[in-house]
DNA sequence: CATGATTAAATTGTTGAACAAAGTATGATA
DNA sequence: TATCATACTTTGTTCAACAATTTAATCATG
């Protein structure tokens, strides 16, 4: 494998999803700023793509929340708030503890837990902090697998996304990231050792924590 | 007011969205029928709009779930299945019952929830059982809103699209909506009485219970 | 100088036509 | 009947155009 970053070059179904995919990474990758505005001419020159299919890729990201989109004047990349901060941090605790609560240790997705908490510890040596931050997000997207829920796992997705990109927003990524690669190593030898119910309690700890830190970094920023 | 069943003739920010927002009720009110094929150019010349448009409308509504895009074959209405029904049922005790259990007697939320009882009751006596199945999930789509969290919100604007175009393809609605409107008053009176966690308890009952009228109503079909 | 109204420029919203690519139906042939 | 080449239909995508709206620039006026 050459890249442990990358997941999956999916064969992109459509030019109009391939390039949401592309689109989507720029912003949560922080090439794109939040609150930048996207012209639809010149991104779609730069793109190379035509301006309907553009707004297509448009419609699609917005409705995922990482673009807003202002009837007449145009599409921003989407600006992280604290009210958004502290909704997904909600909608994280209400979606993730459950899922691991009632986990069964040896779903297929445990497999996925493990490998993310790898994949972090292996970046964190580098040190890439975005790449661990990425790894992390997979490790919770993973719990959300755990339930086999086509619509949990979707939606969870999106708020991943949006997520990282108040992620992209602050500095100090290590500090960020760093300290929870060792607790996602404990909540997943938790449940592999048969305790879904402790692991869950640590993950709930692990949410308060993070979500504090998050803000914290919010409020320094002003 | 003249027609208590349509809630807003909402100004329809976009042609996109306002006809977004149409072919939706469309599809939820069972003028489409479930795995039927939209054609590009046959709707667009009914609709009176571009086919580039209407591509857009076909994104939102794809992503809303109601939709679903075969590449290169062409859009359907999606088909609901034993397991879609099963999914959503699990996201809606996830959901609700929290939401419900934390509610403060006070929100603004609690009016519209009477308000949906009442024109739930209101349309019994017509009768108008689609409109008491309107009405009933607006009562739980005001369950949702006593959250105040956004994401919550319009993720469960999705799962109640999902549900009405499940209901569409089974008969007797008397059956499936009828007995939940003295239930649905129940469980507002318990919590305005100050008792959420009991409403909530309520709600769960109530959940258990139309999920099972609804997978058997699916049964009966084959 | 500041300010508000008027005009000009740029951008989005939407359309229609066009064509390549993929899928579907048709029909000849073995 | 089964199979394969062919014609047809539909989707995927682009391009050019124009109306509607917003943004910027201009300018008169207190």
């Amino acid at each position: 494998m050459a890249d442990p970053r990358e997941p999956a070059p999916s064969p992109a179904a459509s030019l109009a999803e391939g390039v949401a995919a592309r689109l989507r990474d720029q912003v949560t990758g922080g090439a794109l700023v939040p609150g930048q505005r996207l012209s639809e001419a010149r991104l779609a020159a730069e793109l190379d793509i035509s301006r309907n299919t553009l707004r297509e890729v448009f419609r699609l990201l917005t409705r995922e929340g990482i673009l807003r989109h202002e009837p007449n004047r145009g599409v921003f990349v989407a600006v992280p708030s604290m009210a958004s901060i502290l909704d997904i941090y909600r909608v994280r605790r209400l979606i993730e503890v459950p899922a691991l609560a009632q986990a069964w240790p040896g779903h297929a997705a445990v497999a996925r837990m493990r490998a993310a908490v790898e994949r972090a510890g292996a970046l964190q040596a580098i040190p890439d902090w975005r790449g661990v931050g990425s790894a992390n997000m997979e490790f919770h997207a993973a719990i959300v697998a755990l339930t086999d829920s086509p619509r949990l796992i979707q939606f969870f997705t999106q708020i991943i996304a949006e997520l990282r990109l108040a992620f992209g927003l602050l500095d100090s990524p290590e500090l960020l990231h760093r300290p929870y690669i060792s607790r996602n190593a404990e909540i997943l030898g938790r449940l592999e050792a048969g305790d879904p119910a402790g692991a869950a309690r640590m993950l709930e700890d692990y949410l308060t924590q993070s979500e504090r830190a998050v803000l914290e970094a919010f409020a320094r920023l002003g």
